[in-house]
DNA sequence: TAACGGTCGATTGTCGACAATCTGACTATA
DNA sequence: TATAGTCAGATTGTCGACAATCGACCGTTA
């Protein structure tokens, strides 16, 4: 019997609720109303509140009181000249506190996400192969001794993710970009801290560089 | 009339509570019960958990379901080695994206917590020191367009500071941390964003440099 | 004695209802 | 007409109560 975790109303609804978001469900500046939440899902405002106030604190939703909240919306700048930088730094981090503790649990783990972006790659999912791609960071953050790495980590990536997801369409490049993890477990698996750590970061950088095509929506 | 802010419960509670951390009335691993806290302030639990899950997610309190919650410990390696590169960053960022933003009411914000802390120095009271110093590196990552900075600031912030809320003693730099401060607001003056991004980096190291004096522990 | 199982108090998770506040529309009045 | 005042609906802020869960205590039993 793997897990059996008991997850609270508050963080499963939160899940769906960043997914919604991440997939484009719930688009930038769309109204989020509490009420309206707690019946579609079937819990209490108070639930959806806590929920809500997790999603604020990560960035996604913007809140003002006694007006609302809603879908926030991401500039080109703030990603790319402070959540990636703080994210590299972040997994270059866990990278030097964390690589000597990968086990070969770790890379099982890393094997099952290669085969999961695989699977996405053949089903032409994206939002299955960004899903992978954010458990396939997730474990090296987790890997870490030090656990706020990984807190700090959650309240920067969707923010990330989010941006990228607006710009739909970088499909053809998928099979590249999961050679660049299998390239990316290869430099972990010889131990060198120094060289894994540069390797995240041309990864990260590199994979998420301005390009491929954007076309920019004022709202 | 200046602000006359709505402010919730939730967030009063909060900046209580993480003042009461900060100031070393809560010490870390001491047991948080959210029954205690709302007969305290008399609030209802539900602002109670609100709170608490906002100084959670900033790291400050660690919670288990069904189990309950405690004041968190800060490590030497996470500040040094994360946190602290972190905040390095945005503020590095929040200048180059704010500096040039900078009116004569900035400076008057910086000029008045200048005051604070001689105020603070005069009275030896170390903790109202180090408010005034996190109120002059808020104006700072509050100078910065982009909204988000901040958000990420307060979730890192914090334990920085409580990390060396633990380390005492430091009374005696005070006025030569004062006029680090003063040299700070001389360079932004100038406007020269590369220098100013120069300065406040070999601020945060510096000033949080691995030891002065940590010789005491009055209690 | 040591292992098993049940009971009970303490604490957190969830809920529905009431209070405070915002927004927009409507009316009265100069 | 234009402006100020008032009202009603919608939405968030706060509250007290009930349900679920945990941990410790305690008796039973082999």
């Amino acid at each position: 019997m793997g897990k059996l975790e008991r997850i609270s109303m508050k963080d499963r609804l939160a899940t769906e609720l960043r997914r919604k978001i991440l997939a484009g469900d719930l688009s930038p500046h769309s109204r989020v109303v509490e009420q309206d939440l707690a019946d579609e899902y079937g819990v209490s405002r108070a639930v959806v509140r806590e929920t809500m106030l997790v999603l604020e604190l990560q960035g996604l939703i913007i809140s003002t009181p006694y007006k609302g909240s809603e879908v926030a919306s991401i500039s080109r700048t703030e990603v790319e000249g402070l959540l990636l930088p703080l994210r590299v730094h972040i997994e270059q981090f866990a990278i030097a506190e964390g690589l000597a503790l990968f086990d070969a649990d770790t890379f099982e783990d890393f094997g099952r996400v290669l085969v999961e972006m695989e699977r996405a790659i053949y089903n032409k999912d994206i939002n299955a192969f960004n899903e992978a791609d954010m458990r396939f960071h997730a474990i090296i953050v987790d890997g870490c001794p030090t656990d706020s790495a990984r807190s700090i980590w959650d309240s920067i990536h969707p923010r990330i993710r989010m941006h990228f997801a607006m710009q739909t369409g970088r499909t053809g490049a998928l099979s590249e970009f999961l050679e660049d993890h299998k390239r990316l477990v290869d430099v972990f698996r010889t131990g060198d801290v120094a060289a894994s750590r540069e390797a995240i970061a041309a990864h990260i950088i590199g994979t998420n560089e301005p390009h491929l095509g954007l076309l920019d929506e004022s709202a």
